[in-house]
RNA sequence: GGCCCGUUCGUCUAAGGGUUAGGACACCACCCUUUCACGGUGGUGAUACGAGUUCGAAUCUCGUACGGGCUACCA
């Protein structure tokens, strides 16, 4: 009974990797890593017509970024390859003929043309879509209906046709979803679904049952959108490898857009990232944005994912990987579909920058000030630089305005909104106010501020009416941390520099 | 249309027969803050509907409505 556990994340190299995607991969890896099995990814590639260049390379960097590496994969390696479908070829048509032969599959040599005219002729209201099933391939080109001679005369002569699989008729499938529990089908409303097309190559139907065989896996997870065809998955098992041997099965609910399951449309439309990491597709040029570029941390978005459809049944909602990998478990899944909400996203995020240590957010936001024109130098200064702002920072870009000033001038100084209520007596306590720094000894927050404070005083001005002046001459506008930690950060020389040129505008 | 899955605040969710139905995001108010945030306190706000089972139902059953998915030689 307990057999090692192995999962799989068998996406297709067809473009960018969204949201339900990455989730897919967040709640095998989890469980792979809670019951101490593996977790690998097969690349299901039978769809030459679909592939798209550069898909596989960003589906593995993606699984880098957000930290879910697989042990076994293209990439990996393991002992159970090739882990592309395309290079198993072998192995499907033999599963195929096998079915043939013993009467739950047979061929079928209709023509697009052919089928097109079935969906029409056997159209009507009541069955807007008709499908190749048990009332209709009587009527139809295939094995079942043509003479065994006939049959083996049009194999001989290479004819195009592919394996469907004979669904019996009046059987009811059932199997128990980790999720949903006992789910059934009637066989007979179950369409012959293709299992080998003309080219050779296996649908993913027959791909999946074979590979998850091959494989060993364990339990297998996909999204909900899989769940209707599960019946012809159950029934390849029985007829191939024995239920006894069939993984378990769990269905994930859909992550939901605002009108139905998130595609990359909605992200467009309403604003938000749909794939992990920016994605171009390689024939039009478009470009989809990931969440990896538009600022987010990869803990955050793991932490956020695990929670789109899991809980742990407590009120905690920032998670680590480690202690997603301990509280996770399938049972907690929910069934109903999720719809995703950026807004919340977005705190999660906030909640992991202000989580991290200024040590962890350097890199990333060195580069970020970097390509943003802002030379930095002295890592010491950026470190305290983000312990500074990283309460007020929800995306990482938002660093690029919270922070660039300490170590480049303002380039516009918000000259209206100091110059209404500026006056001589302004003029000459910050003229005083740059005297008595410029003897300062200690330069710390503490004391420019316990220096100011003394100026107004003896000046007759109320410090409120300093602050903001003094903050823009700095700043630039009104944001940032405290003035004074401000000034403490930039120096002596810089922050007179900067007040002196402020004066000038000012006045 | 058929099949399958689902339904607790606007959103993510807790409560696995007995709670004033709890938390978080968002929103609003107040406090803190001589900027903007953070933070703190409080507030608005939900069991789709109808039957049944039960002393008692958000919770179990059935029906209805609504939502979603699937219905390709795509995955």
């Amino acid at each position: 009974m307990s057999k090692k556990v192995r999962v799989r994340f068998a996406p297709s190299p067809t473009g960018g990797l969204h949201l339900g995607g990455v989730r897919t991969v967040l709640y095998n890896y989890l469980f792979a890593r809670k019951h101490g099995g593996d977790f690998l990814v097969r690349i299901e590639d039978t769809d030459q017509s679909r592939y798209v260049q550069g898909a596989e390379e960003y589906i593995f960097d993606t699984l880098k970024w957000c930290g879910l590496e697989p042990d076994e994969s293209v990439q990996h390696g393991g002992d159970y390859g090739p882990y592309r479908q395309s290079e198993r070829k072998a192995s499907y048509r033999q599963y195929a003929e096998q079915l043939v032969k013993n009467g739950q599959a047979y061929y079928a040599f209709d023509t697009p043309e052919d089928l097109e005219k079935m969906r029409q002729d056997f159209k009507s209201e009541q069955n807007p879509s008709p499908q190749y099933d048990h009332t209709i391939r009587m009527k139809m080109r295939n094995s079942l209906t043509l003479s065994a001679d006939e049959t083996q005369k049009l194999l001989a002569e290479g004819t195009r046709h592919v394996i469907r699989i004979k669904m019996p008729e009046n059987e009811t499938v059932s199997f128990t979803d980790m999720i949903r529990g006992e789910v059934s089908f009637e066989t007979s409303l179950v369409d012959d679904k293709v299992l080998l097309k003309a080219d050779g190559m296996p649908t993913y139907h027959l791909a999946v049952v074979a590979d998850d065989h091959a494989m060993k896996i364990s339990h297998a997870f996909r999204g909900e959108e899989w769940l209707p065809s599960a019946p012809v998955h159950i029934l390849l098992w029985k007829y191939l490898f024995g239920l006894d041997e069939m993984p378990q099965w769990a269905h994930f609910p859909l992550i939901l857009g605002p009108t139905g399951k998130l595609s990359k449309r909605d992200g467009a439309k309403y604003g938000f990232p749909v794939f992990a990491m920016n994605w171009t597709d390689p024939k039009t040029n478009e470009l989809t944005e990931g969440f990896k570029e538009k600022g987010f941390l990869p803990e955050a978005f793991i932490n956020l994912l695990a929670l789109l459809g899991w809980n742990d049944g407590g009120e905690q909602e920032i998670f680590t990987k480690e202690e997603l990998i301990e509280k996770f478990s399938m049972d907690r899944v929910h069934s109903a579909g999720a719809k995703f909400d950026y807004e919340k996203a977005k705190w999660f995020n906030h909640e992991w920058v202000k989580k991290s240590g200024a040590g962890s957010l350097k890199s990333g936001v060195k580069t970020l000030l970097e390509e943003n024109g802002i030379a930095i130098s002295n890592d010491d200064l950026l470190e305290k630089v983000i312990g500074l702002v990283k309460d007020r920072c929800t995306l990482l870009p938002d660093f690029i305005q919270q922070s660039s000033f300490f170590f480049k001038a303002p380039e516009t100084i918000d000259v209206d909104a100091v110059k209404p209520k500026w006056n001589e007596a302004k003029q000459l306590f910050f003229a005083e106010l740059i005297r008595n720094y410029e003897l300062a000894i200690e330069w710390n927050a503490h004391t420019l501020e316990n220096n100011l404070k003394e100026i107004a005083a003896t000046n007759n001005l109320k410090p409120g009416e300093l602050m903001l002046p003094f903050r823009i001459m700095l700043v630039g506008g009104k944001f940032g941390p405290g003035v004074f930690e401000i000034a403490e950060l930039l120096g002596k020389e810089e922050t007179i520099r900067r007040i002196s040129s402020a004066i000038k505008m000012f006045g």
